[in-house]
DNA sequence: AAGTGGTCTAGACCACCGT
DNA sequence: CGGTGGTCTAGACCACTTC
């Protein structure tokens, strides 16, 4: 049983998303949200304050909450974290499994993963297409103690979803370090672009709820096709 | 008289940054902090949740509040939003005011800032410098309606302190928008690059409280020094 | 079992926007 | 001024971690 203010930031959010509030760029107020959902005012006030975060609404005091009208298809969102299929709806995604396999941490990635030196980790090469265009190299490492299993059926449609929905594990925060950079030769030829054009490459860490790391990944963007949207509140 | 839970917040960000709990890694428990800081537990609640939207903390349900130990300094962060002072402490920051004008809106430009075609911009052209070395350069504009006044004094310092201390203006969200492209010919010969180097671009739309953008902004960052830090939470 | 965070309520009062 | 969001309280009950 999911938490009431989970299913009202759910219902509202594909209310925008359908398109239900575009005709006044206006959500109703705060009380009348109260009694719609049939919940306690600090609820309703929780599940909009997750709205505001994600981007999709801003508050003005005395006078209402409006949608914030931002172009979120057809980029990478920061904020909504769902992966691409959210990100890019109606677009053909395709994953190529390029390589997949277990070893042993090393020192670095030890270091990096906050792991023992010689934990088996699975090492995961995947070229994502995205409307035939080629659209990232993904190089990423997850810890075999807590992904206990992986194969390539799995890294061809979804990891998260399976680790989500059928592994059960929860998910809680992640550091990603984005920067530009010249392409390497690898990724170049994987991506079809030349070596030394620009890349936009992010390096991900992922932390489970309880502070364990179980990925570390670098994905390489091709800069043709690939662009972030942060939606920032201050 | 600003809030509760936002001195609560200062003062908790204060105490984290001067390393009062790297010992422990750890932050006392709500009901420690409802008594320190004599307030309810909503409050205490609400101020940790900002904290944990910053990336300075997460918490693990029966077991306690950590401290979550990411590098944040030399970075720019996607979190604050607080300027170069805040990404980096006991750096040499310059701003070298190329340009500064006042000129109309072509049609492009008012769609973009949601204004009149020949409504009075500011154009801004400014050579950010971090510890001698070339980092960025901005090509912004800013709604003279709005910013009645600017100059390069103000621009060699800090617009946004000028906006928010003396404008007194109340600065609400903004959309950036992050790819990776060639560097073009101004902003290579400016950062000393050269032409086809990778280049880390970032869009801006700046938005006050009540929805109305005041800043438009392109920065092209330098690939060899510029790297974002977002600290995602799911 | 005890400790600690997660969810939710009902209600009060304040601050800002628009008419 | 009425409408609407912003802040804050006191307290209840649940869920997860740790021992």
């Amino acid at each position: 049983m999911s938490a009431k203010y989970k299913l009202i930031v759910d219902e509202i959010e594909r209310d925008i998303l359908d398109g239900k509030y575009n005709s006044i760029g206006k959500l109703p107020t705060e009380e009348e949200l109260v009694a719609t959902y049939g919940v306690s005012r600090t609820t309703v006030r929780k599940a909009i304050g997750i709205l505001s975060s994600k981007g999709y609404i801003y508050q003005v005091q005395g006078s209402g909450i409006f949608i914030r009208e931002s172009i979120l298809k057809g980029y990478i969102s920061l904020e909504t974290l769902k992966g691409f299929t959210r990100d890019f709806p109606n677009r053909e995604i395709e994953s190529k499994v390029i390589n997949i396999e277990v070893i042993q941490a090393d020192e670095k990635l030890a270091r990096k993963m906050k792991c023992d030196i010689g934990t088996n980790v699975y090492y995961v090469k995947r070229l994502r297409i995205i409307d035939g265009n080629t659209f990232s190299m993904e190089y990423s490492y997850y810890n075999k103690d807590i992904i206990p299993y992986l194969n390539e059926e799995i890294a061809k449609s979804s990891i998260y979803s399976y680790i989500l929905d059928d592994l059960k594990l929860n998910i809680g925060f992640a550091d990603k370090l984005i920067y530009a950079d010249k392409m390497d030769e690898e990724s170049a030829k994987y991506l079809g672009l030349a070596m030394d054009d620009p890349a936009l490459v992010i390096d991900n860490t992922v932390f489970l709820n309880n502070g364990n790391i179980f990925e570390v990944s670098k994905v390489i963007h091709n800069y043709k096709h690939a662009k972030l949207l942060k939606l920032a509140t201050f």
